[in-house]
DNA sequence: TTGAAAGCGCTACCAT
DNA sequence: ATGGTAGCGCTTTCAA
C-alpha cells in the first residue's frame, strides 16, 4: 500500500516549496507562469490529487451533507435522494445517505454517524416508529443545520418541506365524490403518524363539505403494507353496507386492496373506484390504470436541499415549505 | 459559526496535556482511573466528538467505500445499495452513493469525485452508455480496489459480482417449453449491453436444447423501458405467425408488454404467456401474477461488498462470483 | 516571485 | 501515569 502523492512529494522532485506548488495549482496570481505550468504537468504525470481530509481538517467544512431516509429502496424516498444528489453535486456537496430501516435506534445511529462525519447539514425523513425527537436535538447542539421532509419532526424548531396531506386527500375525495362514490372507505397506516392524522381530515373535510354522512366503519388505520391493503379493503367491501370507493395512502395499500377487489369479482370504478397515494410509473401497471395522487418528488428534493443550503449558510430563519401533490386521473375512478 | 469542542479545549480545561486526554477517551490501561473519569465527564459534558477528518489525515483509511449505480430510484439498485449499507456498516464502513443517471460522463465524473474523496474502495455497476472503461483505471493509479457487480467491465482486471444471466435466461425459456409455450418472443434492450447478449444466448440455447425452430424474428432488442416494451411486444403480436409467450429482460419490459396484450384483447397463459426479470413486489400488483426471474439482490450487495473488503485488506485475487436469479412460478406462464 | 513556518485535530513515540 | 513533540497534507501569513 502506497502513499498518495503529496504536494510535499510534487515540491521536492521540482526543488521548489510546498507553498510555491500549492499556489502554483491554484492558480495564483502571485506565481510565475512558468512556474505554474512546470508544477501542473508534474502533477498530471504523478497524478495527484488534494487530500480531502487535510482541506477538511483546515477548513472544517466537507462539503458533504447527510440524507436520512426510513428506507432507501422505496421509489419515493430513492426518487427524492435522486434529486435531492443532482442539486447537491451543483452546488458542489457530496450527499451521505443513511437508511433508517424505519426503526428508532437505528435512526439514532444515523444521526450519531452523521455527527461524527461533521456533515455541514442533514435533511431527515423520520422513521414511522419515531415518536421522540430528543436525537436530532444532537445536531443543534453541533451546530449542524436540520431540515426535515415528507415527515417532519419538530417543526417548530426546524425548517421543514412538506405535501399538502389535507388538501390532497381533500382533493382525492372530492374527485371520488365528483365522480359517482358514495360511501368513500379510507385505508390508512398507524394513527400516529403525521400523515395519516392530516389525510384523514382532508377525507373528513370533504365529506362534511360534500354534507356526505360520515361512517367510522369506513375508515382503517392499520400499518402500511400490501397485506393489510388487502385485509382492510377485503373488510370494507364485507361489510353489510360496503364502500364503493376506496382513497388508499401509500402505493402498497392500493395494490393490496386491488387484488381485494379482484379477489371478489368487483368491477372498477363501477362497483368500487380506486384513487392512491402512487408513483405515475406503477399506477399504469395495471388494469385499468389507477387515478393517483403523486408526490412531486424532485421539487420536493429540491426544496428541500435549498432550505437546508441556506442554512449551512447562516440563515436562522425557519421556514415551512409545502410541495403539493399532483391529482392524475385514470380509469379507476370515474363511475360511468 | 463555533468551533467544535477538540481534545485541545478539553485539555486546556482540565489542566492536563492533549496526550492524557486522548489516552483516557481511549482507554488506555496507561492512565489512572480517576483521570479518565474526569476526562470522560467533561467531554460528555462539552459534547465532545473526535474529528474524523484530523483521524483519517493521520491513517489514511477514512472507512468509506463509494457505491456507482446508474440510477438510485430503480428498485433494483436502490435494494441492493441497502443490501451493501447493511454490511458495510457491520465492518464499520460507511457508503458514499453516486448515480451516473446511465451516462458515460457523470460516471466519469462519479469516479473522479470518489477518488478525490480518497475512499477506501469502490463497487460499480457501468451505465448503459458505457463502453470505454477507461476511467476506472484511474482507480488502480491510486491503488483502490474496484468491484464491478451486476453490469461488470473489464472482469480481466477486477473480481466481480454477475447474475447467472445465461443460465437464468435458458431456465425461464425451458419453463415456458415445457408449459406449453411454442413462439417464445425475446424482449430486450440494447445489443451492446452484456445481460441483453448473455440472457439472448440462454434463451437461444434453450430453444436448441429442446429443438425448437430459432426465428429472428421473435427477437426484439432496442432499449429498455415501458414504452419500448409495449412496442415490442405489439410488433411480435401483430406479425402474421405471432408469439405465444414473451421473455421480457426488464421490469418496465414486461409492464409495457403486458399493457400490449391487454389492448389486443388477449388471455394470459393461454393465448399468450409472460415471464421477466421482475422483482417480487410488483410481480404481484397484477392479474395474473407475473412468473418472474428475480435478483437476490441482498446477496448481491453482500457478496459485492466481501469481496471488496479482501482486496482493502489486501488480497489481489481476481474473483468472480455468481448470484443465480430465482425462478418463482406465477399464474402467467402455465398454460391450461 | 518564492520560501519558511505556524497551525488545523489527532495519534504515537519518547521522555520522565 | 503523564507530558512533550513530531508529523499526517494542506493553506495562509509573514518575510525575504
Amino acid at each position: 500500500m502506497k502513499r498518495p502523492v503529496s504536494l510535499k512529494d510534487l515540491a521536492q522532485e521540482l526543488g521548489v516549496s510546498v507553498s510555491t506548488v500549492s499556489r502554483a495549482l491554484k492558480n495564483s496570481a502571485e506565481v510565475s507562469d512558468a512556474m505554474k505550468e512546470k508544477v501542473k504537468k508534474l502533477a498530471k504525470e504523478r497524478k495527484y490529487r488534494p487530500n480531502p481530509f487535510a482541506v477538511s481538517l483546515l477548513k472544517n467544512s466537507p462539503r458533504i451533507i447527510g440524507i436520512i431516509v426510513p428506507d432507501i429502496a422505496t421509489y419515493y424516498y430513492s426518487s427524492i435522494i435522486s434529486a435531492i444528489n443532482q442539486v447537491a453535486i451543483g452546488e458542489g456537496y457530496s450527499t451521505i445517505i443513511a437508511s433508517s430501516d424505519e426503526t428508532y435506534e437505528v435512526e439514532k445511529q444515523c444521526v450519531e454517524n452523521l455527527i461524527n462525519f461533521r456533515v455541514e447539514g442533514i435533511l431527515a425523513c423520520v422513521s414511522q416508529q419515531t415518536s421522540d425527537f430528543s436525537h436530532f436535538d444532537l445536531l443543534s447542539d453541533q451546530n449542524i443545520p436540520l431540515v426535515f421532509f415528507d415527515r417532519v419532526g419538530l417543526s417548530e424548531k426546524n425548517s421543514c418541506v412538506i405535501t399538502d396531506n389535507v388538501e390532497s386527500a381533500q382533493k382525492a375525495t372530492i374527485h371520488l365524490l365528483e365522480n359517482g362514490s358514495k360511501r368513500i372507505g379510507f385505508i390508512g397506516g398507524a394513527n400516529h403518524l403525521n400523515i395519516v392524522k392530516l389525510r384523514k381530515h382532508g377525507y373528513l373535510q370533504a365529506l362534511r363539505d360534500y354534507k356526505m354522512p360520515i361512517d367510522k366503519d369506513l375508515v382503517v388505520c392499520k400499518e402500511i403494507g400490501y397485506e393489510l391493503g388487502y385485509e382492510a379493503a377485503s373488510q370494507l367491501l364485507s361489510q353489510p353496507n360496503p364502500a364503493d370507493a376506496f382513497l388508499c395512502l401509500s402505493e402498497s395499500l392500493a395494490f393490496g386492496a386491488l387484488k381485494a377487489i379482484r379477489d371478489k369479482g368487483l368491477h372498477i370504478p363501477n362497483d368500487i373506484a380506486l384513487i392512491g397515494y402512487i408513483d405515475e410509473i406503477h399506477a399504469n401497471y395495471v388494469l385499468p390504470p389507477l387515478s393517483a395522487m403523486t408526490h412531486q418528488t424532485s421539487k420536493m428534493g429540491e426544496t428541500a436541499f435549498n432550505l437546508l443550503l441556506k442554512q449551512i449558510n447562516g440563515s436562522s430563519k425557519i421556514e415551512k415549505k409545502v410541495v403539493p401533490c399532483v391529482l392524475t386521473v385514470r380509469g379507476s375512478t370515474v363511475k360511468g
